[in-house]
DNA sequence: CTGCGTCCTGCAATATTGTTGCATGAGGTC
DNA sequence: GACCTCATGCAACAATATTGCAGGACGCAG
């Protein structure tokens, strides 16, 4: 998902130490093309080096509340997780798959909204604009 | 939420038997001016008249899959529940307040994406686009 | 009008996902 | 060395949703 990304910088940057396990966490998700579910994450570190559950939770908490993670609804229960938009990749929207359960990000160009005239207009505060597509992916639909 | 729909009318056209449960349902979610979650649902029922939670589950499950009620996702882990866009009200986005966990549809012209060329180009089958704007409502801001 | 099938519902148990409380251990500071 | 803060792990728990099974309503064939 990202190359360019220096993860211990990232973290830095938002004053929260540099932990392996943080890194760790971020290069899982950052080493893959789709977002993933907390149980994919902890999941690979069950194959290598095991990381507790409530550990894995609790980073990417931190790290979605310091905007270095960004969590995706996904229209069932689990939550999925990829980077952050920032400078190195543009905010977008994402695909989620019906049947396999797959989620895929969307070029950033697939949608152009517009969400400035709506914090301006927005009798709130906005935070984000989330926008998923569901349907069932092209894998799925060949069988 | 609409005042317009015949709820009756929307069950049978999806071959669907009109009992008693399914049109409180309908009723509760079409009598609201927001989405609602499951919960919300089955506690209206506690008061008044008891309906099994499994029960309102099931019937919002078989409501979701018939495109009757439009399940919103809301960044938590609860689901939210609406009448789903028909010749009465047009898709539209809402708005997640991250603070007292309430769900407000936004107008539908406020955002206008085409996803007619994405329906076009991408290459999988394309069934909804959910738009969900999160962020801190007035109210909350307020305190 | 009796027996059979289908559908809806309820209850209990279970599954999935995420969270909290508390203890331990590492590393820094006085 | 005593003390602090922080990250982590383990166990228990909480919230949300689903499954299995049984009973009851209703229509229909005989």
């Amino acid at each position: 998902m990202c190359q360019q990304c220096n993860y211990s910088q990232l973290l830095e940057s938002a004053s929260l130490e540099a932990t392996t396990n943080r890194l760790q966490v971020l290069e899982v998700i950052g080493g893959s093309h789709c977002p993933l579910s907390a149980t994919d994450i902890y999941n690979v570190f069950d194959r290598t080096q095991a990381m507790n559950k409530v550990t894995v939770y609790r980073i990417l908490d931190l790290l979605v509340e310091h905007n270095i993670l960004e969590r995706l609804s996904t229209g069932r229960r689990a939550a999925y997780y990829g980077l952050a938009p920032n400078e190195h990749h543009a905010s977008h929207a994402h695909f989620y798959c019906n049947r396999c359960g797959q989620m895929d990000c969307l070029r950033p160009e697939t949608f152009s909204i517009d969400s400035e005239h709506l914090k301006k207009t927005f009798p709130g505060e906005i935070a984000r604009v989330e926008i998923r597509v569901d349907g069932i992916c092209k894998n799925c639909l060949r069988h």
